[in-house]
DNA sequence: ACAAGACATTGATGAGTATCGATGTCTGAG
DNA sequence: CTCAGACATCGATACTCATCAATGTCTTGT
């Protein structure tokens, strides 16, 4: 894998490499319509409301999710381009196992 | 995804969160065997010979690789069941997308 | 025994990060 | 307009991490 590669996946890992982040992330996935807002998120959580936030944020931020603000609730969406390009790397990298 | 199992593969993807990880990575799967020595992995980086070595050393403690010592070099090795364990994330969860 | 080379460990430093309490911003209800 | 609630941002703190130079540990060749 090329060095440009990794400097574009590896930003998406580290996103996803944390234990809060990684349930988030998979919360959203299996919520009723593939998203979810934060009022869903935060009570599954024993941490404040603005680590959680803090989270969304950074995934947010790595591309992983979507944001819309519709009244009062913000929603997260995954991006199935960025799903893609991990699932990608897993598929092609790791398939020489 | 469950409270437990986020706190198992986190680790596993923190340690690959890294641009020079995941590229050792990726040299020691698409090496000869599946398994490349330090000498091999080094040259290939802009960075010190202890770096690379601690770089490695996060990935054997993260259960990616093995390390086996023949002679003066020491190879090391992907570990395919944490190799699955990560593809079985991204396969189940991500199939949600 | 000695020297050289391959790799690991140590110690230090600067950069990043997870978390919280306090506060700010927006929206809908009354 | 005012108030309450949902969420974000800010500022601070404690912790982790990537990196290097220096040094240590083996192993092989001479």
């Amino acid at each position: 894998m090329s060095e440009e590669q990794a400097g574009q996946v590896a930003p998406l890992l580290k996103a996803l490499a944390d234990p809060v982040r990684l349930r988030l992330m998979s919360m959203v996935l299996s919520h009723h319509g593939g998203e979810a807002c934060v009022c869903d998120l935060t009570p599954a959580f024993d941490l404040s409301q603005p680590t959680i936030s803090h989270h969304l944020k950074v995934l947010h931020e790595a591309g992983l999710v979507d944001r819309e603000k519709r009244g009062v609730w913000v929603y997260y969406k995954a991006r199935p381009d960025a799903m893609a390009a991990i699932l990608n790397l897993f598929a092609t990298t790791g398939a020489a196992v």
